[in-house]
DNA sequence: CTGAAAGCGCTTACAG
DNA sequence: CTGAAAGCGCTTACAG
C-alpha cells in the first residue's frame, strides 16, 4: 500500500506539500502543484493511513456504541440513527454488543479508548455494577480529560442521559390510557431491577397509578429481563399469583410481544380477557395479531441526536440536554375490560 | 493519557523492556522487573495506543462488517454471530449499514481501509454495480495484499461466497413442500433484481417447481425490494394480475411478513385461503398470527464461521470453502389449497 | 507557496 | 535478561 512519501516522490514535492494538498483543503498550495499531487495520488490508489494520522491529531473518526444487544431491535433502531447521522461525515461506527454483561462492556471500553475513538455513545442504560460503575468511570473520565465525547442516550449510573426520553411520563401516558379504557387492576413487567431505566418506567408506572386514583398491588408488578422470554415467563407468574389483572403494561415491547404469546398459549385472548400494552414501538409491533398498543420512542431521532451532540461536544461547545417526545399509540391489543368478572386469575 | 515512556520511567526500566512486559507475553524478562513494569502500569491506568502499534503491525485488530442494513433482523444475527465469535480475541466489530448504497459501501470499504482493519466481512449480498464493483476490487486486492483478510458470507459478482447456505437448494425444499400440500401455482416473491443472491433464490425456485413437474408461469414472479413494504407491494401486483395462485414462496422472511399484512387487509385468510413461506427464519418469524413457514437459515453460525474462516485467513491457512445446512420450518401459514376454486383472483 | 525536520507511541532487530 | 536506536506514515510549527 503506497505512503505519503511515494505519492510525494512520483509528484515531485515533499512530503509536506503532498501533505497539504490530500489533508489540508484549505491550505494555499499552487494549482499545478496541486494537480500534479492529486494525479500521483489517483495513480498510487492512495488511501491516508488513519493510523498514523490519529497518532497525531490523537483521535481517530471512530464513534463507538455500546448496545446491551443488537439483535434487540431497540439497539438496531438507534445504531442506524447514529449510523446516518455520523457517517456523512466520515465516521465509522463501531457497535459494541454487551450482552449486559459488565466484563464485555468493559474490555469493550477499554478497546475503544486504545483506539482513541473520539465518540462513545452509550445507547443502553447503565448496569448497576459498582466495580464497573467505577473503571467505566476511570476510563471515561480519561477519555474526556484527551478530547473524546462522551454521550448517554438512556439514565444511567451518573444520572440522566444528555439525551433521552422521558421514560417515567411515557409509561404514566400508558397507564393513564388504559384507566380511561375502564381498567383498575393493571399488571406491570418492569425488566430487569439492575438498570437505571427500568426503574424509571418502574416509577412512571407508580406514577400513573397515583394520578388516576388506583391503588398499587405488588402482586401486579414482575421484574424480568428485557426480551420476549421475560415476558412469558412473567405471565406464568401474574397467572400463579392469581392478581386479577385486567390489563398488563410491559416496559418493553418485547415483554409485551412475548406476554401476548404465552397468553394465546393459556388460551386467554387479547384484547377480549386481557388487555396488554408495550413500551417503545419497534417495527415489529405494528404488525402482529392483534397489533400491539404502546408508546412510540423515537428511536432513530435518539442516535441521531446523541451523535449530533456529540458533535458538538467535539467542538467544544457546551451543547443542552434533550428530551425527546414519546407518543401514546393505541392499537388493537387494548379495550375495554370485559365486563364479566374477567382478567387474569 | 499516559504512555509506554512514563510506564517505563516510573518502573526505572527502558521502554524496550516495558513493551516487552506488556505486549509480547512470552519475551524473557526477569520476574522482579516485570513485577515493576505491571505495577507501574497498573499506577499510571495504562492502555495502549492501538494506533501506534497498529501502524508498526500494519494491521488494527478490528473487523468490519458490511451489511445491507442494521435494522433487518437478517444482518443483526449476522453481526451477534460474528461479534461473539470475534471479540474473545480482541477484536472489535465495526457494522457498516450500507443502505444498498454503492457509494456508501465504496465509501466504508475506503475507511476500513485507511484504518488497516484486519478483516472485511460482506454479510450481504454484492451489488450488481460495475462501477462499484471494480472499485471494491481493486480496494480488496490491496487489503489481501497487504495481510488482512476478505470473506463474503453471500453470493456477489466473485461468485460464490468462502461461507455461505445453498440458497437456490433451500427455496426448492419449500417449493417442494408446497407442492406437497397440493399447491399447482406457486407464486414467487423474488427480491430486487440486482442482488446477486435474489438470483440464485429465483434459480431455486424455478428448480423446484421442475422437480414438481409444475409449469412456470411468469405472471406468478414478482421482483420487490428485500423489506416489508416489498412484500405489500407484491401482493397487490399479484392481485392485479389475477394469476390465481394458492401459495406464495417468498425470497426472505421480510417480504412474506408484508405479503401476510397486506393480504390480511384485502380480507384473503392465510393460510385458508392462501399459504404463504418465507425464507431466512429470523426470529419474529415463529410469533407471528399465524407462524410463518420458512427456511431456518443459521444466521449466527454464518457470522461466527465467517470470522474463525478469517481467522484461519489470517494464521496464513487456505481454508475450505464451507457450506452450513438449511433447514425446512413448516407451521401456522401454509396448509393445503382451498378446495373450491381459490387462490389469489 | 514550499520544504526540512521533529515527533506522535509503539515494536523489534541488533548488540551487549 | 536489558537497552539504544531505527522506523512505521503522517502532520505541523518553523523557516525561507
Amino acid at each position: 500500500m503506497s505512503s505519503i512519501t511515494e505519492v510525494a516522490r512520483l509528484a515531485g514535492v515533499s512530503v509536506a506539500t503532498a501533505s497539504r494538498v490530500v489533508s489540508a483543503a484549505d491550505y494555499p498550495v499552487s494549482a499545478a502543484t496541486r494537480e500534479r499531487v492529486l494525479d500521483a495520488a489517483r495513480e498510487l490508489d492512495y488511501v491516508p493511513n488513519a493510523l498514523a494520522r490519529g497518532l497525531l491529531t490523537r483521535r481517530v473518526p471512530v464513534v463507538g456504541v455500546i448496545v446491551h444487544d443488537i439483535t434487540d431491535p431497540y439497539f438496531s433502531e438507534v445504531v442506524r440513527g447514529v449510523e446516518d447521522a455520523a457517517s456523512p461525515t466520515g465516521h465509522l461506527v463501531i457497535t459494541c454488543s454487551s450482552e449486559r454483561d459488565p466484563d464485555r462492556e468493559r474490555s469493550y471500553v477499554r478497546l475503544l479508548r486504545s483506539m482513541r475513538a473520539a465518540v462513545v455513545i452509550f445507547a443502553g442504560s447503565g448496569l448497576a455494577d459498582p466495580d464497573l460503575e467505577a473503571e467505566l468511570a476511570r476510563h471515561l473520565g480519561a477519555m474526556r480529560a484527551e478530547g473524546a465525547a462522551v454521550v448517554h442516550l438512556s439514565p444511567h449510573a451518573g444520572g440522566e442521559p444528555e439525551v433521552g426520553v422521558d421514560n417515567a411520563a411515557g409509561i404514566a401516558t400508558m397507564v393513564a390510557a388504559l384507566a380511561e379504557l375502564g381498567h383498575r387492576r393493571i399488571a406491570f413487567l418492569a425488566g430487569p431491577r439492575s438498570l437505571h431505566v427500568a426503574r424509571a418506567r418502574l416509577a412512571g408506572y407508580r406514577a400513573g397509578l397515583e394520578a388516576a386514583g388506583l391503588e398499587a398491588d405488588e402482586r401486579l408488578v414482575v421484574s424480568t429481563s428485557f426480551d420476549r422470554e421475560g415476558g412469558a415467563l412473567a405471565v406464568d407468574e401474574l397467572l400463579a399469583a392469581h392478581a386479577g389483572a385486567t390489563a398488563i403494561a410491559c416496559a418493553n415491547d418485547l415483554l409485551a410481544l412475548g406476554a401476548m404469546t404465552r397468553l394465546r398459549e393459556h388460551g386467554v385472548r387479547v384484547p377480549d380477557d386481557v388487555s396488554v400494552a408495550g413500551f417503545d414501538d419497534i417495527s415489529v409491533a405494528a404488525i402482529t395479531a392483534p397489533s400491539l398498543s404502546t408508546v412510540r420512542l423515537p428511536l432513530r431521532e435518539l442516535g441521531a441526536h446523541g451523535w449530533s451532540f456529540a458533535e458538538r461536544l467535539l467542538r467544544g461547545d457546551a451543547p443542552a440536554r434533550e428530551t425527546l417526545p414519546t407518543t401514546l399509540v393505541m392499537r388493537g391489543s387494548t379495550a375495554a375490560p370485559p365486563t364479566a368478572p374477567g382478567g387474569l386469575r
